[in-house]
DNA sequence: TTTTTTTGCACAATCGATGGTGCAATCAAT
DNA sequence: ATTGATTGCACCATCGATTGTGCAAAAAAA
C-alpha cells in the first residue's frame, strides 16, 4: 500500500505519477484549481492521488513562497496559572477555528527575552502575534513594526499599537469595595487594616492601586501610604513580604488586596507556615480567578478578567492598523467567595 | 539608519551590499564558515553587515532545505489546569535551552484532533512530537511513524514508541494510604466510606484504581464495585456525579479518591451548592497537585506527578529509536494538606 | 622558475509550493 | 473555411538558505 515509506509525497510525486505538471497539482491541493481553468476531471484524479498517498502540504514551502504561515503567535509571560493558561486555551480555540495553528511560546517577564522571542517568531513568517502581559511592549512594538507583522497588546497595554485590556481600575474599585463590603458596621474595617500586596509598577498594578486608594478613601476615610506593597509577580517575593508583615504587625491584617493569583500563591507559602488560627477573621480579595482559590477557608473575592473578551476584541483589533493606537478597556467580573465558574475546558465534549 | 523598512534582508541583500555571494554569507551567518575556509577578515565584515541590517535567518527557507525546522512540539490535551500548564512551562524551558523553538497545542482529547494536530505540526517539519496524555497514542504514533518523526508518550503509555508517566499503580496506593491514615483507630473508616471519582477507562485511571483496590482490601478488608465512579476528565461530569451520590446516599462518602484536579473542580462546583457542612469531616484524596486546592477547608492530600522528572527523562528516551518501546515510570509524590510547593516559575527572575 | 598544495570564495542545484504567462487544442461565430 | 474566443494545462521564475563542486590566486615545495 504504502510507497515509499519515510518521506513524504510531494506535488512533484503525484505529478510524476499522474503525468500531469506539478502547478496543476498544486493549484487542484490548495483550491485555486477553478480560476485556473482545470478540468473537473483532473482535479478528482489529483485528489484521489493524493488522498492515497496521503499526500500533505509542505507548509515550511508554501509558506516560503506566500511569506505567510499560517501560524499566530501569542506571547505569554508564563502558563502556569489559571489566568494564563485560560489564555492559551482561549486563544488556540479561535485561531484553530480560523483555520490557523497557534503557537504559544512565554517569555518570562523579562524585556530581554520578550524581543527575542518575537523575533524568533518572525523569523517563522508568523502572521500575527498576540503579545500577552509584555513588560516591554512597546520593544515588542518595534521588532513587529520592523518586520510588518501585524501585532497586539493584551492584558499590558503599549503606546504605540492597540491595546485590550481590563478594566483594572474599575475592577480595583470593585473589588475594593467587596473586601469592605464584609464587614459589618457593628465591626467596621480601619483604614490600617486594609493592605493590597503584590504586582509592581506596571500599567495593571497601578489602576488596580489606584481604583484601591480611591475606594479606601472614600469608604473608609483615609489611606495611609504604607498600605501598598508591590512585590513584583513571584510567588516568593510576596510570600517574604507577608512573613515581614507578620513579624512585624504580630499578625497579618484582616484584609488584604492580592494583586495576582501569582502573589496569592505566596499567601499558600505563608500559610503553611502559620496555624489556621492566624487566618480566622482574614478576608481575601484577588485579582485574577482560580476555582481552586475561590474555596479557601476564608472568604475569597475574586476578580474574573475576561479572557474570553479580550481575546475576541483582540481579534477584531488587530485588523485595524490605521487607526492610532487606542486601549480598549474590558470589564472584569467580580467572583463572590466559594464560586465554581465553568471556563473554556466546559466547551469540550464529555468522553468516558 | 533603517534602510528599506518593511521586509526583512535576506543573504541576497547582504550579498549585494558586500559584493560577497550568497553561499558565503550564508556560510558565515550560519556558522559553517570555517569548515568553508572563509577568512576570518570576510566574516568579520558579513557579520557586521548583518547586524546592521538587523538580519534574521528566514527559518521556512532554512527549514526547507534543511528539512528541519528547530521547532518541537508538545501536544497537550489542555492547557487549563496546573498539571498540563506546568508541563507546558517546563517543557518550554527544556526546549529553548536547547535553542530551539518550543511550539504547545492542544488536542481536546479527541482521538482525531490528536492525529490531525499531529499531521498538521509535521506540515510545519517539527522536529519532534511529545505526545502527552493522548487518548491514542498509537494513532499519532502512526502518523508520526509515516513522517519519520521521532516522538514520545508522555503521561499516557502506547505501545509502539516509549512512554514515560507518572507510577501511576504506586500513586493509586501512596494516596489511598495517606487517605486511610487520616483516620484514627478511634473511628476508622470502613469500606463503603471511601470512594473513587473520575477518570476514565484509560492507562492512568486503571492502575490508579488498581492501586486504590489493592489497598482498600488490604487496610480495610472489602471494596465494594460501587465505590469506583469513573466521569470522564471534566469538571461538569464529575459535579454531577457528587450530586447524584448526595442525592442517593443523603451525604458525601467521608473520603474522597480524586482522580485528577479537573475532576476537582467538579467537586467545586458541588461545594458551591452545599453548605460548608456537608463537608465537615471530609477527606480528599487528589491525582494531581493544586496549589490552592491544597488548601481547602478540609483535609486535601495531593499527589505531584514529577513534571520536570517526566520531560526530563523523555527528552532522553527520545533520542533512543532502536530499543522496543518501553514505559518509563515517574514516581509521583505525595503532598500533605497545606502545602504550597515550588513549581517552575520559581526559577524565573523576580523583577520588581 | 615550475609544480604542487592550500586558501578563499563563487556557481549552481536544490528543498516544495505558487502564480504569471504562454500556447496548443477545441469550440463558436462569421 | 477563416477568425476569434475559450478551455485546459504546461513552463518557468521565485521565495531564502544550504551545500557539493569547481576554479582562480596565493603560498609552499621542488
Amino acid at each position: 500500500m504504502k510507497k515509499d515509506n519515510r518521506k513524504k509525497a510531494t506535488i512533484y510525486d503525484l505529478s510524476m505519477l499522474s503525468g500531469i505538471s506539478p502547478s496543476t497539482v498544486s493549484a487542484v491541493l490548495n483550491g485555486t484549481w477553478r480560476k485556473r481553468r482545470i478540468k473537473e476531471s483532473t482535479a478528482e484524479l489529483i485528489r484521489d492521488l493524493a488522498e492515497k498517498h496521503q499526500y500533505t502540504t509542505n507548509r515550511q514551502a508554501q509558506g516560503l513562497r506566500r511569506s505567510r504561515s499560517g501560524l499566530v503567535g501569542l506571547m505569554l509571560p508564563v502558563y502556569d496559572n489559571r489566568y494564563f493558561s485560560s489564555m492559551a486555551q482561549t486563544f488556540e480555540a479561535h485561531v484553530r477555528q480560523r483555520g490557523q495553528c497557534p503557537i504559544v511560546v512565554s517569555s518570562s517577564r523579562d524585556p530581554h527575552e520578550e524581543r527575542e522571542t518575537a523575533e524568533n517568531l518572525i523569523s517563522y513568517s508568523i502572521d500575527e502575534l498576540f503579545i500577552c502581559g509584555a513588560t516591554d511592549p512597546d520593544g515588542v512594538h518595534e521588532v513587529c513594526e520592523a518586520a510588518g507583522l501585524k501585532h497586539i497588546n493584551i492584558d499590558l497595554p503599549g503606546t504605540k499599537s492597540h491595546s485590550v485590556i481590563s478594566d483594572n481600575y474599575e475592577g480595583g474599585r470593585m473589588l475594593t469595595e467587596a473586601i469592605i463590603g464584609r464587614f459589618s458596621t457593628g465591626d467596621p474595617l480601619s483604614p490600617d487594616e486594609l493592605f493590597l500586596f503584590g504586582g509592581r509598577n506596571d500599567h495593571a498594578s497601578r489602576e488596580r492601586i489606584r481604583g484601591f486608594r480611591d475606594v479606601k478613601r472614600a469608604l473608609l476615610g483615609a489611606d495611609p501610604e504604607a498600605s501598598i506593597q508591590p512585590t513584583g509577580y513571584s510567588p516568593n517575593t510576596a510570600r517574604i513580604a507577608f512573613e515581614a508583615f507578620f513579624e512585624k504587625a504580630g499578625r497579618l491584617p484582616r484584609a488584604l488586596f492580592i494583586n495576582s493569583s501569582i502573589n496569592f500563591e505566596g499567601l499558600l507559602r505563608f500559610m503553611s507556615a502559620h496555624p489556621h488560627e492566624t487566618f480566622a477573621d482574614l478576608v481575601v480579595g484577588c485579582y485574577d480567578y482560580d476555582p481552586f482559590g475561590s474555596f479557601l477557608p476564608f472568604p475569597v473575592i475574586m476578580m474574573r478578567q475576561d479572557v474570553e473578551g479580550m481575546i475576541t476584541k483582540a481579534f477584531e483589533l488587530i485588523e485595524e492598523t490605521r487607526t492610532p493606537p487606542k486601549i480598549h478597556l474590558i470589564r472584569p467580573d467580580l467572583v463572590p467567595p466559594r464560586t465554581a465558574l465553568t471556563g473554556p475546558l466546559d466547551g469540550l465534549k464529555d468522553i468516558v
